[in-house]
DNA sequence: CTGTTAGCGCTTTCAC
DNA sequence: GTGAAAGCGCTAACAG
């Protein structure tokens, strides 16, 4: 493996001059320049990241700590985050946190490793980011509100309150709730604002937000699947459901197919995303530009890494739109109205 | 940042002692190492990354390619790989692959900044694939068949011959295929084989397979929606579509609903993947264990970083297994037989 | 604009 | 079982 050295000899010039010259620094001239890339290329030199990491400080590389990403959202942030770091030149490090896990998060073990974090709708607790604080790393949030950090995200009350303000707009007035579950990590804050939305919007409707319209689908299909069948079968069944996201809107769907409910007309169905299948399912739901979000948190991550420690926080609310369709609208082809 | 100095200082021993203590090497009295750990411990101490790399040559970190990681199949088998490879030190470098890109990818980037590599699905270049055999890192292809390299995948051939086989056993002969884009990148083999597996199963039951049934579905639901939709709107409409996976066939199923065919009844639908949304969706599908190739794939980055460049190239296929549901068996809710 | 010279913080022979 | 010392391959002052 070609070493600095080597391009230096064959180009007839320093160490210190190659470096420059293959990182575009200035005080360089175009011919020498022109002469060490060419060097560099015939012998297929590529800088030791580890020796450049050691003696500048910088390692170029972002942590990224979701808990799993098995669920669409992670998986599209996370993808969105690459494609926005790698051009930079930043390597992007996959640090996903096993759900339910019981160690505890050691960010000790990102210090001289990274040059910046992005946390994913952060499953930390508050001891846990406390170290990561004291790591003093230019660190962004997505899809959480951490106070006195830069933060990316949708405002969920007014997500919850979208969805369900556009049921109550088309008559219906027994909106149950599907959402994640209560006893969550710490610091999971979405599903608990979404929720907040949906009973905001019944109130301001004067609706009374009913106990057993409030459930829980731990956002899985599966999950919402069960719940949904529990309402349906309740005495006085809703007419509607709110669903935290989209993944859990499928297995409602799935349920009222499975009762043979027509959809909208016995069941309306909101849900959150717009994952890709929600177009195939003709589910209305409340869009949230995800892919947005991963590039916003990559644009704050390069902003703090180019300005340093004085870098000012931000917190940038990406808005979010009702994207209706059949599932709550009637339509062409699903609907009754 | 406390560095191995003063760990050195405060445990009263030289540095070498310490490296050795914290890592587990022989040659370190019990007394000691305990003396080391607690220095480190108090101190917080935690070794530079790059200063061990550059020391030693070893990056503790291996690099994971993949086209996209917003289908389910990649991000649940990064999700394994990471959850293998983590506990065993090493850190995963994501490196996706925009679709469609225009640039080379080029395997140099890793040479020195990665221990191993994991190939997923490769949509790789004869030119660049040699330019990563050439680094003579570990390689282990994922879901691809390399010749010479150590790969881990399911028989895909087989795959669309079980499900075809299912559709021909439940009294179909007129049995569609949805597929991806025979114009995609080289080595995406996946679905040329189980379109193969189609074809040889409809052939063994003395059908012939019509051109019109065999369509291209881009590995969407929407891209299988719109096939689908043709699909039924032929003069002569198939009565079974194999879709070559669960994503398309949700597109599918959904094509089916908007023309209000009953499933089985009027179309059966059989996927691959065994996606979560499929038993919500009572889909039919041949099941590959997503999590158990991530796993495989890792377990042999392992053996191979352990062994050696003399480490022996494997070939493991994982077992697939036909799920069987509502979509194509009839069934307590759907069914129809 | 370019070269010289110290390190960056570890690991690893090789002695002891 | 432990220590001394020589690097690993690059970057970053500082001269010139």
């Amino acid at each position: 493996m070609a070493r600095i050295e080597d391009v230096a000899a064959r180009a007839g010039v320093s160490t210190a001059t190659v470096s420059r010259a293959l990182r575009g620094l200035p005080n360089v001239s175009a011919a020498t320049r022109a002469e060490v890339v060419r060097a560099a290329r015939e012998l297929g030199y590529v800088a030791s990241r580890s020796a450049s990491n050691l003696a500048s400080g910088r390692t170029w590389s972002v942590a990224v700590l979701a808990p799993s990403i098995s669920r669409w959202y992670f998986a599209q942030v996370l993808g969105a985050l690459e494609h926005e770091l790698r051009p930079q030149g930043y390597d992007v490090l996959l640090h996903s946190l096993p759900p339910g896990r019981e160690e505890v998060f050691d960010a000790t073990r990102l210090v001289r490793r990274v040059d910046a974090v992005v946390v994913l709708t952060v499953p930390l607790t508050g001891a846990e980011l406390d170290v990561l604080r004291g790591l003093a790393l230019p660190t962004v949030f997505v899809g959480a509100s951490v106070p006195g950090a830069t933060c990316v995200r949708v405002d969920d009350v007014a997500v919850g309150r979208l969805a369900t303000e556009h049921l109550l707009s088309r008559g219906h007035r027994r909106i149950a709730h599907v959402g994640g579950d209560p006893a969550e990590p710490l610091n999971f804050q979405a599903p608990v604002d979404r929720r907040a939305g949906w009973m905001s919007a019944l109130r301001g409707a004067g609706v009374a937000p009913r106990r057993e319209y409030d459930t829980n689908g731990s956002f899985t299909s599966v999950g919402a699947l069960a719940a949904a069948e529990a309402l349906i079968t309740l005495d006085e069944p809703p007419t509607a459901v709110f669903a935290a996201s989209d993944e859990m809107a499928f297995g409602v769907l799935a349920a009222a197919r499975r009762r043979r409910l027509r959809v909208p007309h016995d069941l309306a169905v909101v849900g959150v995303d717009d994952h890709p299948l929600a177009v195939v399912a003709d589910l209305t739901t409340v869009a949230q530009d995800v892919v947005r979000q991963g590039s916003l948190a990559a644009q704050l991550v390069l902003a703090a890494l180019a300005d340093g420690p004085a870098h000012p926080r931000e917190h940038v609310l990406v808005p979010v739109t009702l994207v209706r369709r059949g599932s709550s609208d009637g339509g062409v082809r699903t609907g009754s109205h």
